[in-house]
DNA sequence: CCCCTTTGACCTGGA
DNA sequence: TTCCAGGTCAAAGGG
């Protein structure tokens, strides 16, 4: 499929069309930040500081609709913090004063605070169970879309991507002058929010050929932000997305010039392959990701350093989430882990299918289609996409899934069981129902028919039980001091897509806290199982809840201020009207 | 010797 | 039924 859907910025796109809307939608969100950011870099070599260049465009529209959140407005506001673990100083506080830390709150706090939006794009790839960072500009150019003005827009959108580079060690003083921005950018991003990493694998890759492994250094900064550069260097070897992959084979593909290779995951039984297709210059210009891992992320790379190129298409594949690229809202951010085989669907899936659908002018959705053949269609929209002259230097990164039931981003498992094209909206609508026993909670997923990259979820019931644990949760109430909560955090994230749905969804009770097992709306999504939170990384929220409920109250409280419903509601009915 | 990549051939499914 | 293209296999070679 073609996993373009949105070539453009949903967050500029919703900005510009709902200026006062909260925008939640992470992809959007990200990639104009970046595109921005890299705007402004680009713009202005001599861009004085980080937070110009990290911040700035960013802090803008994030400013815009973020208001909120510092000044009460309707709009939440989102700002970046850095990790609690990443040494804040005061040039980080606020270079540029788009980082204003509330009084009364650590940097630390702000860092577990549940709000960043940028952080909880930073699911971890149900695959990779890595933290993609390039989630959300990768989705643009992953999602599926066979519009060729869209595809254009994508073009565009990744070329400025392509040279925006969020690392800042490797970039010249001049761009990233605040290394305590940058490092809290870098550090608690990459990781927990994954959003950094993405820009910044990938501008990466596209001022350097993969073989450089500069992506994997990039990685490995993400992965090791508080290890010196030698060690950083030393890890480049190892350092991938964290699971073993084999190539098994390579294709010269119609429509492009530039090769493809297949991946399959080494881990016995295990299902996941991805495709990797680079350009001549060995960049990658596209991940295709097929199924989920059925097993905890090795612990240490069993296989030897692998070339550099596989090295990069990893690095990158761990700066985008899949889940983001392919617009799979509904992919739990189950541990990837504890993730049975082929379990990671989602509203990913059904985002494929409705892509398919498009562009296939069909509009049901198999879910049980053979995997090769759902690899295939994949794989024909990816060189869809692919043709041409398509100089997207950053790769594009489509998961596909093979199961129709698994964790949502909302915690709670879904089982697809119809889908079709309601009047008013082009775009087919998927229909899901709580896999609980005697659970009636159901709920429709569809693209908005105004924008193929927003997501409208609407839920129906309440929850009579509780929210499921996740699938390989247990690290979820973890904090993210440690690298391996981060991994757990991130794998139960909420999907990139759960985050871009956010901005359009609508939440059937919108006047409603979400309670314990009541159904969750799109917001509540975001916060996904416990953990979550700790990803997120916005600031200006209180301390993270454990209970993935009050989590969600929090982040419908926080970020939207649920309990001002008014404010929700207008949201929503800008984007429903 | 092990692991991985390379690469040509083969298989499969859609048009 | 045939052709074509994508996906996979598996032998060969390299580190």
């Amino acid at each position: 499929m073609a996993s373009s859907t949105g070539g453009g910025s949903l967050l500029e796109a919703s900005a510009n069309s709902h200026p006062s809307s909260f925008t939640f939608s992470t992809a959007p969100f990200m990639t104009t930040s970046y595109s921005d950011l890299l705007t402004a870099a680009e713009d202005d070599p001599s861009s004085s500081s980080t937070a110009a260049v990290a911040a700035g465009p960013l802090s803008d529209r994030t400013a815009q609709r973020t208001t909120a959140f510092s000044g009460g407005g309707g709009v939440p506001k989102f700002k970046s913090i850095p990790p609690p673990s990443l040494p804040l100083s005061p040039p980080f506080a606020s270079p540029s004063s788009y980082f204003a830390i509330p009084p009364g709150l650590s940097p630390a706090e702000l860092l577990d605070s549940p709000v960043l939006l940028s952080t909880s794009h930073i699911l971890p790839s149900p695959t990779t169970g890595t933290f993609p960072a390039a989630q959300a500009f990768n989705w643009k150019t992953s999602s599926t879309t066979t519009n060729s003005d869209h595809q254009q827009s994508v073009k565009q959108e990744d070329k400025s991507h392509s040279d925006f580079s969020f690392l800042p060690q490797p970039r010249p003083p001049t761009t990233f002058q605040s290394s305590n921005l940058h490092q809290a950018f870098k550090g608690q991003q990459q990781q927990a929010w994954g959003f950094e990493e993405a820009p910044k694998q990938l501008g990466e890759f596209s001022s350097s050929s993969l073989g450089k492994s500069s992506g994997v250094k990039a990685e490995c900064q993400s992965d090791h932000h508080n290890q010196p550069p030698s060690q950083l260097v030393r890890d480049q070897g190892k350092s991938d997305d964290g699971y073993n992959w084999r190539k098994y084979g390579q294709k010269q593909v119609k429509g492009s010039e530039n090769p493809r290779s297949y991946y399959k995951c080494t881990y016995p039984n295990c299902p996941t392959k991805k495709k990797v297709e680079r350009s001549i210059d060995g960049q990658i210009t596209e991940i295709v990701y097929k199924g989920s891992h059925n097993h905890a992320k090795p612990l240490h790379s069993t296989r030897r350093s692998s070339s550099s190129a596989n090295n990069a298409s990893q690095a990158i594949q761990r700066v985008a989430n899949p889940e983001f690229q392919d617009l799979s809202f509904g992919v739990a951010q189950t541990d990837s882990a504890a993730t049975p085989d082929n379990s990671s669907i989602s509203v990913g899936d059904d985002e494929f299918d409705s892509q398919k659908s498009k562009s296939g002018g069909g509009d049901e959705v198999d879910g049980d289609e053979p995997e090769a053949k759902r690899w295939r269609k994949e794989g024909e929209n990816e060189g869809m996409s692919a043709a041409g002259s398509r100089t997207v230097r950053e790769p594009r990164v489509v998961v596909q899934t093979t199961s129709d039931i698994d964790i949502l981003d909302d915690g709670y498992r879904w089982r697809k069981y119809g889908q079709k094209v309601v009047k008013g909206n082009p775009n087919p609508r998927s229909y899901y129902k709580c896999t609980n026993p005697g659970c009636p909670v159901r709920k429709h997923v569809e693209r908005a028919s105004h924008d193929v990259r927003a997501v409208i979820t609407t839920y129906e019931g309440k929850h009579n039980h509780d929210v499921p644990a996740a699938r390989g949760s247990g690290g979820h109430s973890h904090s993210m001091s440690s690298m391996s909560s981060l991994d757990n955090n991130a794998r139960n994230a909420p999907s990139a897509a759960a985050l871009r749905a956010l901005p359009v969804t609508h939440n059937s009770q919108p006047n409603s806290v979400l309670q314990r097992g009541q159904s969750p709306s799109t917001l509540e999504m975001l916060h996904g199982p416990v953990g979550f939170s700790n990803s997120m990384g916005l600031t200006n929220m209180p301390t993270t809840t454990t209970t993935p409920t009050q989590q969600s109250d929090y982040y419908v409280n926080g970020l939207s201020r649920a309990k001002e419903e008014p404010c929700r509601d207008d949201f929503f009915d800008s984007f429903l009207c």
